[in-house]
DNA sequence: CTTGGTGCAAACATTTTGCAGCACA
DNA sequence: TGTGCTGCAAAATGTTTGCACCAAG
């Protein structure tokens, strides 16, 4: 979650970010992309790729859905944002600005997902890493929990 | 695949469980069932709906994937077996017999799976679920490392 | 015997890809 | 001005479903 009450302003570093990876590959800034990007981090919590189509659509930019499948591999690329696979069979992502936790607690009776933190995971993670020998390079938490029984 | 120390008797109470829930519902204990249900519980690790039909027939049942599929959903129903999505956008499945810990160490090189236990999670699960007000149901925990860098 | 089960193939939903023209750097 | 980008539609996946026959209870 950003910091102040001026939202728009988030979109500036990571505009930056974006265009910084794709100039690296040799690759353009279009509108198209600009906007999905724009859209993107809009949203609070987990979105799909329809969404994206859909709420890039409003903002008058005729996008098509190819170009946001394409364009959301380019944003997982440059590490805007991040895929998360819960039960559907359906991709969904997440903004990764910062260091944001990427944690999140999943309420199954209306299926909403919550962004929570919880920073005693990254040492826990290092510890499952050194006892395996391997790097760590991330993880993933989620709880599932019901409002009623 | 089970050492041979006595495992293969894993499979009785479960298949009971299963015949029990089965019945629960009206549904019947069919030969393609029975065996989907013995070779499931022969993987170590996670597999996919694919792994299941190859090896079912391997035993000498045909059988087709809509079976596959619709035994997978019983299964998970029961209790038996549990999904889990990871980034590919198959579904992977493993088996949750008792209180096996469904927390995961992924190889990012290799796509390996290592299932690893971590006591301590149920604790923070239940912590956050406290915070928010609601019930604790589960929890994942995925941690992505790397052999190399 | 009755009800549910099975295989097959077609239907589905999501994501990917080939192609011809368009636009950014 | 050239390479990469776009939209479209078709292809590729992975999973589900409708149907006619078969089998468990």
């Amino acid at each position: 979650m950003p910091p102040d009450a001026g939202e728009p302003s988030i979109i500036e570093p990571l505009c930056a970010v974006f265009r910084r990876k794709l100039r690296a590959e040799g690759l353009k800034y279009t509108p198209e992309r600009a906007q999905v990007l724009a859209t993107v981090l809009e949203f609070e919590g987990l979105f799909d790729a329809e969404a994206i189509t859909a709420s890039v659509r409003t903002s008058g930019l005729r996008v098509s859905k190819a170009t946001v499948y394409r364009t959301v591999r380019l944003l997982q690329d440059a590490g805007v944002i991040q895929r998360v696979m819960l039960d559907r069979e359906q991709a969904l992502y997440q903004v990764v600005y910062g260091r944001a936790p990427s944690d999140l607690l999943i309420l199954l009776d209306t299926g909403e997902a919550i962004q929570i933190s919880v920073p005693e995971l990254a040492a826990i993670r290092d510890a499952v890493c050194a006892r395996h020998g391997v790097l760590p390079q991330g993880h993933r938490f989620q709880v599932f929990a019901t409002r009623n029984a």
